[in-house]
Parts: structure tokens; C-alpha cells; sequence
DNA sequence: ACATCATGTAAAACATTATTGACATAACGT
DNA sequence: ACGTTATGTCAATAATGTTTTACATGATGT
């Protein structure tokens, strides 16, 4: 199992906030499979640059809405 | 070669904005080759969305100021 | 109890993105 | 002319993202 990435994201919270969409639905909509959406907001993996446009254009807000990007933990002293 | 992706960028001239910083240094930030900067940056394909938040982040700018996104061409009547 | 729907999960195949090493050219300074 | 730097490009390989098929669970409705 690769280690989860650096990335986290309010996926679940924007479709509950979107009328209960379900997986499936958003699926749909971004042309990828629900395994790929179930994947992506349990942060499994994080999506392509093109993948994460068309969730963010779904719900109507910028990308960094949807992910949120933990900064490098510099290797610290 | 594939068709390239339906997202443009705006790095060489974020770059040249930025002291006319190189594609090495900019790759050494981001930690990634030379090689593979200067394929993003001739769109021969996007790069993965954490590969996004760190170029965004080394200008100091948002995902969406970087990279451009053609949303869906409807095929067309 | 049964069917249906939304979700979690897993393995294999496939597609895309990224690295490495190599060679090329143009621009610049000496 | 020569060396150095920045960039373009290519082929092979590795790493990551995505699809497909399949089976599982809990919740809901009949």
C-alpha cells in the first residue's frame, strides 16, 4: 500500500453539500469510475491535474476548494 | 504520441516573471528533472495535481493562474 | 425475507506521468 | 575556437493513476 499523499480534500463534504450526489453521480459527471471517486476522496491516491478541474467545475469552486495541499515537511531539527 | 491535454500554462512566462528563473532551478524546487518541467511546460502532458500545488506554490500564485483548463468541447452540431 | 442502492475494497490489466541517460542546438563569455 | 549554460528531444524504464470485474456490508423500502 503506498503511503497516502500529501493532499487532502472536502469531496465528501461538497457533495452532501450538493444535494446527497452520490459517488456514482459524480462519477458521471467527470467521465471516471465511482471506484476512482471512492479512491480519490478517501485519499488513496490523488487525481490528475485534469481529473481534479472537473470535480472543482461540478461544485463550482477553484481546485484549492476541493484539495488542500499539506506543504513539505521540511525534515526538521 | 498522445494528444495533448486539454490544459494550457502559463510557467515559461511565470518563470521569466521570476527573475528568469530555469527550468533547473525550478525542477530542483519542485523536485523534479529538468526534463520533465520542460515537458509540462510544453504541454506535452499535465503534471499530477501535487506536482500543480508545488509549481503554484514556488510562484506564489493559485493552481488556476499556472494552468488553464478547456473545459469539455461539446462535439459539436 | 427480499430487492435495491450507496459505499468499501481488492487484484489485474491498462493508461498516463515521471525519471534517467544520452545527444543535439543556440547563446554567451573568454 | 573553446567551454559553459539553457533548452529541446528521444528511447527505455519506473512509478502512479484509472478501469474493469467482482464480492462485501449497511441502510432503505416492500
Amino acid at each position: 500500500m503506498p503511503p497516502p499523499p500529501p493532499i487532502t480534500n472536502t469531496i465528501r463534504r461538497l457533495r452532501f453539500d450538493h444535494g446527497e450526489m452520490t459517488q456514482q453521480q459524480l462519477a458521471d459527471r467527470i467521465g471516471m469510475t465511482r471506484q476512482t471517486v471512492a479512491a480519490i476522496e478517501q485519499n488513496k491516491y490523488s487525481p490528475s491535474l485534469e481529473a481534479a478541474f472537473r470535480i472543482a467545475e461540478v461544485f463550482g469552486v477553484e481546485i484549492g476548494e476541493v484539495f488542500q495541499w499539506k506543504a513539505e515537511q521540511t525534515p526538521g531539527s
